[in-house]
DNA sequence: AGCTGTGAAAAGCTTCACAGCG
DNA sequence: CGCTGTGAAGCTTTTCACAGCT
């Protein structure tokens, strides 16, 4: 049983980001009462390099069959266990606005692992409003719908201007994970988990490289003509 | 000239990443009208470590002052330069359900860089209607709004299942930067940049931080008893 | 004196290539 | 024979610590 511990403790964190789409491959096959798989093919849905995904797994254990491949449902449960997917975790969301009301309505939270327990807005017009089962409450119900110590995941939907006192008000309560939608950078305290996915910097991000691809097509030409 | 680009060509993927949370940092200051800033201060801003900043800063070429600091419009320009967000980036969205509408009346897409041209969906019900300024175009139009060889991004906001068509549509089209919010992996060819935003991802790795804990403290009462 | 810019060391991640097992 | 699991090699990223400039 300690073993079992150990090995889960020192998943690399690059590995831990690609569980998820290991998982999703996974449910994809399953769907197509594929039974197994090779590492090859799991690798070419989930977009990555099969020595990767191979390494990859190796971390959680070795669960596949030498000359065959991996049990399908197997690999399945044990991804799932190593991401702690075994029970559902609680997720609140901030802020519901267009995106926050997205995110509620999205159908992919309930389908795997997560719960969402409350939707909560600063804005009274906002409070009272029912979406998809559940009713907007007002920022003072926080306190009340987390226990502290009970794990929980925040999701903060809010414009950038409130996202930080948003934090501070999710860490008071004792929500320790975070994922933060808001365009801007928030500082919580150590022991807190913080993730961020922002729209603008992946945007950033392409464009970066979409002028990388003009520059050295300039310089073909200029090369061309030199 | 040539060296301008050369500088350009080399900077790490890891670095390319931070540069628009720095970017982020750096408005917050011009409009505090701060004109000046240390590294230790813009890192922390910026939630980074004040060395990898500076190693970040040190790939775009050396904008800084010894003893005092960067000057905060000089590295504004610099950085954004460095990104390619000297001008706008076209910007199709498809999908118009709640995701894309929420994309496409997030305010922060035209702040810096980005222009949004059009949304396509593919549902009949939806297009013809307005929002923001723009009004929804089936998927036809694809071909007529994107011009071969003229840079422009493309955002999938679609359900998992048409993901991959409208991925093929966009290629087809003549889009070399797609940004993926669907929940599944896309196959693109090579040459065309594609990057993706995944909430289920997000909260998965977030999940397994947490269980991480729990069992770390569960390891701890099994040290104290032992 | 103070803060940047940067080589050099350390850590982390990916790829290779093949031993080992079914 | 075929495919997994894995040491070892190679590459990228981060951190350290201080020289170099203002």
């Amino acid at each position: 049983m300690s073993v079992d511990q150990a090995a889960k403790r020192d998943i690399p964190d690059a590995t831990v980001a690609r569980l998820p789409g290991y998982l999703r491959a996974l449910g994809q096959l399953t769907v197509q009462d594929v039974l197994s798989v090779s590492s090859e093919e799991l690798a070419h849905s989930a977009g990555v390099s099969s020595a990767k995904l191979r390494k990859d797994l190796s971390h959680l254990g070795s669960y596949g069959v030498r000359g065959v491949g991996y049990d399908v449902a197997h690999l399945t449960y044990q991804i799932s266990r190593a991401l702690g997917l075994t029970h559902d975790w609680p997720v609140v969301i901030v802020g519901m606005g267009n995106l926050g009301r997205a995110l509620a309505s999205y159908g992919g939270f309930a389908t795997k692992g997560f719960k969402v327990v409350a939707l909560l807005d600063r804005d009274p017009q906002l409070v009272g409003e029912r979406l998809d089962e559940l009713t907007v409450q007002p920022m003072g119900e926080l306190v009340s719908l987390v226990t502290p110590g009970e794990a929980c995941i925040g999701v903060i939907a809010t414009p950038a201007a409130s996202a930080q006192d948003v934090a501070d008000l999710l860490v008071a309560a004792g929500v320790s994970s975070i994922l933060n939608f808001a365009a801007t950078a928030i500082q919580v305290p150590e022991g807190v988990h913080m993730r961020k996915v922002d729209l603008s910097t992946e945007l950033q991000i392409l464009a970066f490289h979409e002028q990388q691809r003009s520059a050295s097509v300039a310089d073909e030409l200029l090369e061309g003509a030199g």
